[in-house]
DNA sequence: CTTACAATGGGGAGAACTACTGATATCCGG
DNA sequence: CCGGATATCAGTAGTTCTCCCCATTGTAAG
């Protein structure tokens, strides 16, 4: 009795990458791929499969929004998520959306097939790099509270984030709001803090992926 | 006398799927991985592969610039970018750099394989998507206007500038690329000069722009 | 062979940021 | 009314960056 596994992932040469290793395993059976979530979760619907390996970015449905309707509907399916990101959003949506596992394709194959192996015995299987975003997460907040950008950081907070990215210093930040530069950089250490970021250069990028501002 | 091929993705599994998918060619032989611009740099010197699968976003030396020092290096090695993304940036860089292909991850493996036989006979091989943008570019500019990074900064300013907006320090810039923290400095300065940008929040969008790194 | 640029390294000064310590006032929800 | 979050401001210390100055070496172009 092999393992029954379903792809999704929206690059059609990780699919081909991920099905041929799969299919050197004797105990692993490749149903088949989807390349975006909605086709995931229709194939699922009909194939039953024991696990879904599902990317976390894809388009139309993405891998988070399709494992919790996957999981609401089908609730013996394990699904592992395969991202390139290690970011903790991701990781914590997806597991607040009932995955089973949570991989980085940075990851060996042969963790990714213990993997398989170990959600299959109901049990949830992290790698190592998430596993510690996990435990810093479970550390840092007696609560949850849903862990975004846009209730992490206060509406000030955010303003000044926004300004650090349009590459203003603190001084012109205070002039820009009339408060003083002391309170600017209050506000800075708030952020980094709150972000576990150390640099302009990350805060940038973050200010960029949420929009911020633009590169 | 098989294919010689060099594998370079900074994603684990990815390079294996890769691996397992290019073993089945009959003549094509996988000489080893890289998971980075610098080691892939190193391993082409040493291995003197006929082909490499370069992943364009890659950390410390991405792939744009590990291609064109390989390139310079090593005139005849063919280099197929493997990327995620169709950004017209990263295809024109690609290509200025010197690759002899640029694939989308989201291609089938049998068309890699083809690219593989078509830029070993000294051919450049496009996926449709990209073709697409290369023509759709070479259509809409007369003159390419080379006003951008690559011809204004220095490889090495290239290379220091990824790591900038990667939110590393001038110390760690400086152990990173074996340097004195005077060096980066001087490396920093000029940059800011030839770019008229006074912060590194705007360097690091800059560098965003021109595909050194991505949010 | 000169000229120009790239890459390397250094000194010094001041600005800016990072990282802590405080404090006070407001407002909002339980 | 109290606790928590937010927003404001200050001091101090250390680190990092920015911006000048300078030099040497190698290499490519003219």
């Amino acid at each position: 009795m092999s393992i029954k596994v379903l792809i999704a992932d929206d690059h059609q040469i990780m699919r081909e990458g991920l099905r041929a290793l799969l299919e050197k395993e004797p105990d692993i059976k490749v149903l088949g791929e989807a390349e975006d979530g909605r086709m995931i979760q229709r194939m699922a619907r009909e194939l039953r499969p024991d696990v879904i390996i599902m990317d976390v970015a894809m388009p139309d449905l993405n891998g988070i929004e399709a494992t919790r309707q996957i999981v609401a509907e089908l609730p013996g399916v394990k699904i592992i998520a395969l991202s390139m990101h290690d970011d903790r959003r991701f990781v914590l949506n997806m597991l607040k959306a009932g995955a089973a596992g949570y991989m980085l394709k940075d990851c060996a194959f042969k963790d990714l097939a213990k993997a398989i192996r170990v959600v299959m015995s109901h049990k949830t299987f992290l790698s190592p790099e998430v596993a510690d975003i996990v435990v810093k997460d479970y550390l840092s907040t007696t609560q949850p509270t849903e862990a975004s950008a846009f209730n992490l950081l206060s509406p000030r907070e955010r303003e000044v984030l926004q300004l650090i990215a349009e590459g203003k210093t603190s001084a012109l930040i205070g002039e820009s709001l009339h408060i003083s530069i002391k309170t600017v950089e209050t506000h800075r250490q708030q952020i980094m803090v709150k972000l576990k970021i150390r640099s302009v250069a990350e805060l940038t990028k973050y200010a960029i992926r949420e929009g911020l501002t633009s590169a």
